[in-house]
RNA sequence: GGCGCUAUCGUCUAAUGGUUAGGACGGAGCCCUCUCAAGGCUUUAAUACGGGUUCGACUCCCGUUAGCGCUACCA
């Protein structure tokens, strides 16, 4: 029974690397039809917050990719207790009564690495009892093994055979002086618990899973599977933080930036992973069927971002794929909240809108495009761009238009007509039909650039293109 | 400092040890055209460096350099 989970620790809102770990984990669910689990790690308690896990619920919602189990760590304390418990009692570990603050000035990085605090591994069962139960504070250690040579190894279904010797981990924390689990341990005996069969989440965590083996070990249970992702980094290379890079991390810049989440997906999957044939755009099933480890790359990605502007073009330009090219039926709901959330009404039926949608989309790269450059088609308040006067102020171009606008009235309206009509008068007015075409695109959006005018005039329909094309 | 990981056009990436090192985004240009897109065509640009191994290396090995990660009673 295949697993994963999506573990993201609740401090921060959800960051576009994590995003990205939550949809390879799901990837690779859906394909292999396993199960998906979101949990909250949630064991540092100082730095959680609500509002954070209201962020990260935000960012996964717009996804829109769902999970089957959900846990928090928080409400599995006991578990971790009774894991570490097993642990010492094994003698895999021991209390460590050096107190915290005490470590900081030694662990410097001079002498080489700090492994073990000399005196407390040695300390004998029983005085270790004996000041644990006169209540002096300790942190449980792991035991780590570091005789004979011994090595800890793990398969990396993306970085392959790893191999660290045990000589160079150190004793790291299992649980806190104040009790409660490390990260290493509540992951660990969760993911034991919750019978994660593979590990999917970022390369930072590749080092950490020499700890995380032997904790497993020391469980008496298999460890799961691991898979590590390569980062996703700056264009300086360095880590992508909310600190230095800002918005640009945060999964809701792209939303808010009008992306569709699946167009969205589809670049974050980008980053790191490739299907091996030279696809781009890809649906979500079409993520699903072709999702593998061995697509995974080894190195970190740059998420191609400049100060003045923080989407990475090739993000923009899947966008504008997605948009223009997926059923218009599937496009029209993202398309009608846009417009509700500007406070346009739609000012005709329902095929009206789909016809609209479907001719405007083939120049727009984000859903906030259909309020701005798409304005005109919906609301009779726009401003006239700049390009778009000087079409307007063309010689004949006025006049021509607004006698146009006069014969129109009368006219049956289709596209035929009024192009068949708009020639006709060009030449009795003797102006070139370009000038009259670029005119009236002018006049019914505001703009120089545009659909097909004709394909315009009956986008715009016939009262309220007669209507502008007299009020030039 | 120690340990681990990584290194192909500006960016994302492709290439059973044998290709003129391919595709995409971006940039430039041409065609098409009622404008703008789209589309078509052309173009720009890369195997970090140095050694091996081999008939042959982007690919395997070693070293150097650089970047990243871990080295917390953060995750």
């Amino acid at each position: 029974m295949l697993r994963v989970r999506f573990a993201p620790s609740p401090t921060g809102f959800l960051h576009i690397g994590s995003a990205r770990t939550f949809i390879f984990n799901w990837l690779y669910a859906r394909r292999n039809g396993g199960t998906m689990i979101l949990r909250i790690d949630d064991t540092d308690v100082e730095r959680n917050t609500d509002a954070s896990l209201q962020s990260i619920h935000e960012g996964l919602n717009w996804l829109d990719l769902g999970w089957d189990e959900f846990y928090r760590q928080s409400d599995r304390l006991q578990l971790h207790a009774e894991v570490a418990e097993a642990i010492f009692n094994k003698g895999l570990a021991y209390r460590d009564f050096t107190p915290a603050d005490h470590e900081e000035g030694e662990k410097s990085r001079a002498g080489g690495p700090w492994l073990f605090n000399p005196g407390m591994r040695e300390l004998s069962r029983e005085q270790s009892d004996r000041r644990a139960a006169i209540g002096e504070k300790f942190v449980l250690r792991f035991r780590v093994p570091r005789d004979g040579g011994r090595q800890v190894r793990f398969t990396d279904l993306v970085y392959g055979e790893q191999t660290k010797a045990g000589a160079d981990i150190e004793d790291f924390a299992l649980l806190r002086s104040d009790g409660t689990p490390t990260y290493h341990l509540a992951s660990c005996a969760d993911d034991a618990d919750l019978k994660i069969s593979h590990v999917i989440r970022g390369q930072d965590h590749l080092s950490n899973t020499f700890k995380h083996v032997l904790i497993f070990e020391g469980a008496g249970v298999p460890p799961p599977l691991f898979a590590h992702l390569p980062l996703l980094v700056a264009p300086d290379g360095t880590k992508l933080s909310k600190r230095k890079h800002g918005a640009v991390v945060s999964v809701t810049t792209y939303r808010d930036a009008g992306f569709l989440p699946q167009a969205y997906v589809n670049f974050l999957c980008l980053l790191g992973w490739s299907p091996k044939d030279d696809r781009e755009q890809m649906s979500r099933q079409d993520l699903i069927d072709a999702f593998s480890f061995g697509g995974v790359n080894r190195s970190n990605a740059v998420v191609n971002f400049t100060e003045q502007d923080p989407i990475d073009q090739k993000a923009l330009w899947l966008n504008s794929q997605h948009l223009r090219t997926m059923p218009v039926a599937e496009l029209l709901p993202y398309v009608e909240a846009e417009l509700a959330k500007a406070g346009f009404k739609i000012p005709y039926d329902d095929e009206w809108l789909e016809r609209t949608v479907d001719l405007i989309r083939a120049r727009y790269f984000t859903l906030h495009d259909f309020v701005t450059r798409g304005r005109a088609y919906f609301v009779d308040e726009f401003p006239i761009e700049p390009d778009a006067l000087e079409k307007l102020n063309k010689p004949g171009a006025r006049e021509g238009l607004r006698e146009l606008g006069k014969r129109l009235t009368a006219e049956q309206f289709t596209e035929q007509t009024v192009e068949s009509e708009l020639r006709k008068l060009a030449e009795e007015l003797g102006v070139k039909a370009g000038i009259l075409i670029n005119g009236a695109r002018a006049a019914l959006t505001g703009q120089s650039v545009g659909p097909s005018a004709f394909h315009l005039f009956i986008a715009i329909g016939k009262e309220r293109a007669v209507a502008r094309l007299c009020g030039v």
